[in-house]
DNA sequence: ATGAAAGCGCTAACAA
DNA sequence: TTGTTAGCGCTTTCAT
């Protein structure tokens, strides 16, 4: 292993010179600078990031710790991870692991992270997130609302976004809705879930109970959501459909398909993430989109200012969600 | 920041002792690891991994380096990275990264990993590649064959999977056949394009020149060029077109109902990665499964293996693609 | 602008 | 089974 010791020699200067030369921003000649570059590449010398670690205290590592990895899952992780990176600066590694499977939080996480990305989905990660509370590691969680000292937060205002989905609708003239949840445990689910309601009564738009489904965020939950909704007696039987995340609303279209039930024409179906895939069926897939880039870009921001500013107060940034407008609703205004 | 010494102090023993206790597999009385571990939860203390990388060499992190990752990509990215967490040994942290953006391997690559493991669709990743070869650290390449001394090698035989669905579908009745495929620097194209002309010869089956379409790995692509195969002379118009990837597939489908032209009826579409979206769609997608559980599995058991021996040959495994059978390709045989 | 020396927290060799 | 000691490669004072 080529040291900072062979660069120096052979450069005719002190190990401290070396080292300035790799450190931005130090006071050093540019020329010596130069020199040294052009030696220690000569001698394939980079600096030991362990040996800089142990006197600096930092990594160079951030963690992105999501809820669950698994195969299969939606598109949403390559996602944030591509967002991630782009507003990573260039000396920083990404780490990407899954909450699930911290069994050790002391060993795993404590001393590996100089900054923490969470990316929850579910309160199951609740107590992970108190861990990083009280273990001082700079972290922000994204993608939804948590209540913990020391941590910043950055999520999108799903309430929000429910609400443009069914005023929409409502604009087409759709008076009956059916709505399809996530899990429970999921925190989006609860919010999507009480704002579809709030929505609907506000706005004096009937959706029945047993048009409201509980399931998961996949497409054959969707699949299996969305017989129960046409097989309601068609005094319950809503028109337009609201699905808590595009995998569900994918599922229940290749159902309706199946069935030979026509969407958008006999039923409407909307979806929510706005995940590429939307465009690949027919029709194309109505839905809001989850604005990941900038949870992504601000989550990492704020991280950084937590890590070079040692932050101690709370910071939470809530984003609007878009809707995006494809062909999986149908204008049923009466002309 | 509390260290080894306030454990060795607080517990009436030397810092060796301690270092000892948390090394697995050292010669230790079981009764005063005990004691040791309690009283390091009691200080809250966890080994400072800089200075033990700075003796031991080691990093304890694994890269996974991509040829790119970009927002909306294949679900794949997410499929990989579960598979390998799923083989990796839990003290191990993974780092995802993508091979397009190291401009400097010497800072970005070379000190950082103890191992890395390169998931490579395209010979733009052969300079990144030739570079691991050079700079000694254990690395393997999946996805794709590569042609490098010092690195172990895991892929699918790409060939056999096309031969599988193109045979599949010739006992169906097929005897015309299409195909659209990807990105022509993407070694996945050329491998599959080949097997695919190769295979039509060797069975008397047609393939037009006009009916082999260039395109790349996504959903867009698909949509776009099966038009120029639909729009062919009778002649020349395929009953059966194989598309090098499931976007592909699914694009193409796509543009075939909203041309209202039936699939399978009218026209066979054959995916290749059996991807979850495939059964999100009707018809669903006769595929062929892309064995990214086995590369990754492979792939980290070949990486442990060589950073544990420092291995210098290079080995090479390949792994058989399975055809999933569903409904996208209709039988035509005469009755 | 550069150098000398101390020391970051840990493990490894050796001794007991 | 445990302790003593040296030193891993680097940055950081403090001098010069």
């Amino acid at each position: 292993m080529v040291t900072i010791i062979d660069v120096a020699k052979r450069a005719g200067v002190s190990n401290t010179t070396v080292s300035r030369a790799f450190t931005p921003n130090s006071i050093i000649k540019e020329s010596t600078r130069q020199r040294i570059f052009k030696i220690a590449a000569e001698l394939g010398y980079s600096p030991n990031l362990s040996a800089r670690g142990l006197v600096t205290n930092k990594k160079f590592v951030i963690g992105a710790f999501f809820s669950r990895i698994h195969t299969h899952m939606s598109t949403y992780l390559s996602t944030i991870i591509s967002d991630v990176h782009d507003a990573l600066p260039e000396n920083y590694i990404l780490s990407v692991e899954g909450i699930d499977r911290v069994t050790n939080f002391d060993f795993q996480v404590k001393n590996r992270f100089d900054g923490i990305l969470v990316v929850s989905q579910s309160t199951a990660d609740d107590q992970f997130i108190a861990e990083l509370s009280k273990s001082n590691v700079p972290a922000v969680v994204i993608l939804r609302p948590i209540d913990a000292t020391n941590i910043d937060n950055v999520y999108s205002d799903d309430a929000a976004g429910i609400r443009k989905i069914v005023e929409y609708a409502a604009r087409n003239g759709h008076r009956k809705f059916g709505y399809i949840n996530g899990q429970t445990n999921y925190v989006a689910s609860t919010k999507r879930a009480a704002a579809m309601i709030k929505t609907c009564s506000d706005n004096q738009l009937s959706l029945d109970k047993d048009a409201i489904i509980d399931g998961s965020f996949n497409l054959k939950s969707g699949y299996n959501a969305i017989d129960k909704i046409i097989d309601l007696p068609a005094s319950k039987r809503p028109t337009c459909v609201v699905c808590a995340s595009d995998d569900i609303a994918l599922g229940a279209i290749r159902r309706c398909q199946e069935r030979k039930i026509e969407v958008p024409k006999e039923i409407s179906i909307t979806g929510f993430d706005n995940i590429s895939y939307d465009t690949a069926i027919t029709p194309a897939l109505t839905t809001i989109n989850n604005p990941f880039e900038g949870m992504a870009k601000y989550g990492v921001q704020m991280l950084f200012e937590r890590m070079d500013n040692h932050l101690s107060h709370n910071r939470v940034k809530i984003i609007e969600p878009k809707i995006i407008i494809r062909d999986s609703v149908a204008d049923i205004n009466e002309v």
